[in-house]
DNA sequence: AACTTGTTTGCACAGGTGTGCAATGCCTGA
DNA sequence: TCAGGCATTGCACACCTGTGCAAACAAGTT
């Protein structure tokens, strides 16, 4: 059954102003030919009966909804949703809107959530969690939504993927570290690793043993501050406890820090250095001055606005780079 | 022009399934009459070509586009983003779908989202920055939109508020301290106070009026950490300082416990006393282990996605209640 | 066999919009 | 005055779906 809505259509501004259904339509599409006087007609009894065009009905007829679907998991995380931020505030500038869409992790819950992006015939999805099922790439361009993928391996055709120099990232920490004399290095992941989480470590690791001295690796847990503590405490609790720690996310580093100056009574950075990555608003706080690598989160965004403002037929692979902050968990090395 | 973007439509389905095209919608129509084995041949076809339903479409048919707009600032903050994460995950669990609109604080920009939210004929517009604008609320209810106000004052009949226990949860905040023998209770908040701000200040200041130790109250900037490092500088630089503080925001909170301990050398909680509001993660966190009050986020939730499955004649007015969150920022009474 | 009852199916319309096409009106130039 | 050019306008179609209505059909009853 059709229930009324009664929201102003088209046709009762048409009817107001005294004019053609088409005239007001064109008063709304720019470019379109009205002239001066019956646009100034439409606007003000559009303005009078508080008339808004219905996106949805013009989605029908341009094939482009303006909408874009953001696909992510955990976004009450600090880095999640400052990206989020980040990305629907470029979007709206862009006159684009978003819409968001919570996954966990599992595989059917991502596949739900690009359906739900189909339906609702979305410009585009931009997954910022795991997409594990290549043949959900192929379901989305089948139905003609264009794809980003934010720090994914996977390689797919037509998809704009957003990569960081992640493995640079580690090696740089692990020469930060190796500047201010550590010599038992450590890198502290979470066991749930995505593809960047392990670039990073392995960076670290590689930059290690490339230098005679290999770094100790712990993973446990997901990436949370709980792991964080588990992390701290395993390392410490080793015979030849690490004197540098590289964690591949803040949260884990927060975690790391809390643990090794309440229960191991370390001081950083005198007898311990760490290094996270993310930078996020934690880490500028004064209980954690946390030296970090910072993500372009403005640039992320930026290029992902940009890529859907063009064709697409534009490189499909952006490639930034993090850069070191130094705050207060590693010594300066301009000593 | 017409762009076509070849997304599989309900008349492909009917042809390649040989029936007719209400077959097919119908097949996806729940409580519809269709036959089994035709519906079995739908399916078969829709699977194969990878057919969804387009909403836009259906929505502009039954004038529900299961779409919800959620009108948001500051969204990369603890709190705003842990009460996105539970309103996305109920509102999908429900059937529904999260367009997600961030706002500054401005009145323009209130006004323009929720423009975008009509234009996208959204179901509802969940409001959880201010709406200051009376005129705002017509706009929405003259284009059928329903409206939910959380922690907002403002009454709209036909809106859902929901509502905390603030002024009863600044009282309880003053009897903590009070009875754990503070003498000189001060109330920090930021100077961009809302509604539930203030009535959280009021709350324990009046308290203290009552039982003849006036609070000192303090204002400072805007709901940040930055402003929690200068409102515990301000406190703890008077002549007199403050012995216990609630602070009317957990971020305000981090800011004076970090400033309180670094730069004043004060030990929490045996010279200074903290109570904040919210209970985000870092609250949690043991560089702080926070006492603060919890808000019901779930219940929030669950509040707002029932109120929007009934027919919204329900009582339009839901008072739910925070609760105190012992940890070690407060020491506990119980001796 | 004829009739009744109930289920399934297709036709056609509505919902609100953008736009090609033809028609209208206005203005300029000769 | 008339032709020609140009800006503006209205008609009608298309986009994709849900659903009322009548027709077709199957099955059971007398």
């Amino acid at each position: 059954m059709t229930i009324p809505r009664n929201a102003v259509s088209a046709k009762d501004v048409a009817e107001a102003a005294g004019v053609s259904r088409a005239a007001v339509s064109r008063t709304f599409t720019p470019g379109a030919s009205v002239s001066p006087t019956t646009r100034a007609k439409v606007l003000a009894a559009a303005e009078r009966l508080g008339y808004h065009v219905n996106h949805l009905a013009r989605g029908l007829i341009t094939a482009e909804s303006g909408i874009v679907a953001l696909i992510v998991a955990e976004l009450d995380t600090p880095f999640r949703s400052r990206l989020l931020a980040a990305l629907t505030e470029k979007l709206q500038a862009d006159g684009k809107v978003a819409m968001l869409i919570n996954t966990d992790r599992s595989d059917e819950s991502v596949k739900g959530a690009l359906r739900q992006a189909i339906s609702y015939r979305t410009d585009a999805a931009v997954v910022l969690s795991g997409m594990p099922d290549p043949a959900l790439g192929d379901l989305c361009i089948r139905n003609g939504l264009r794809l980003v993928l934010i720090n994914r391996e996977e390689g797919r055709p037509g998809a704009l993927h957003i990569r960081l120099n992640d493995a640079a990232c580690g090696a740089q920490a692990f020469e930060a570290l190796r500047r201010i004399g550590c010599v038992r290095p450590a890198v502290a992941t979470s066991r749930s690793a995505t593809t960047s989480l392990r670039l990073r470590a392995e960076g670290f690791a590689h930059a290690a043993e490339d230098a005679g001295l290999p770094a100790t690796r712990e993973a446990i847990g997901v990436t949370s501050y709980a792991a964080g503590l588990d992390l701290g405490t395993a390392l410490l609790s080793r015979s030849e406890p690490p004197d540098g720690i590289f964690c591949t996310t803040d949260l884990l580093a927060f975690g790391v820090l809390d643990v090794a100056r309440q229960r191991f009574g370390r001081r950083v950075p005198e007898d311990l250095s760490v290094i996270g990555f993310d930078d996020v608003a934690q880490a500028g706080w004064d209980a954690y001055r946390l030296t970090t690598f910072a993500q372009p989160v403005d640039e992320i965004s930026e290029s992902i606005v940009s890529w859907l403002d063009g064709n697409g037929a534009a490189d499909d692979l952006v490639e930034l780079d993090a850069h070191l902050v130094w705050r207060d968990t590693v010594s300066m090395p301009s000593r």
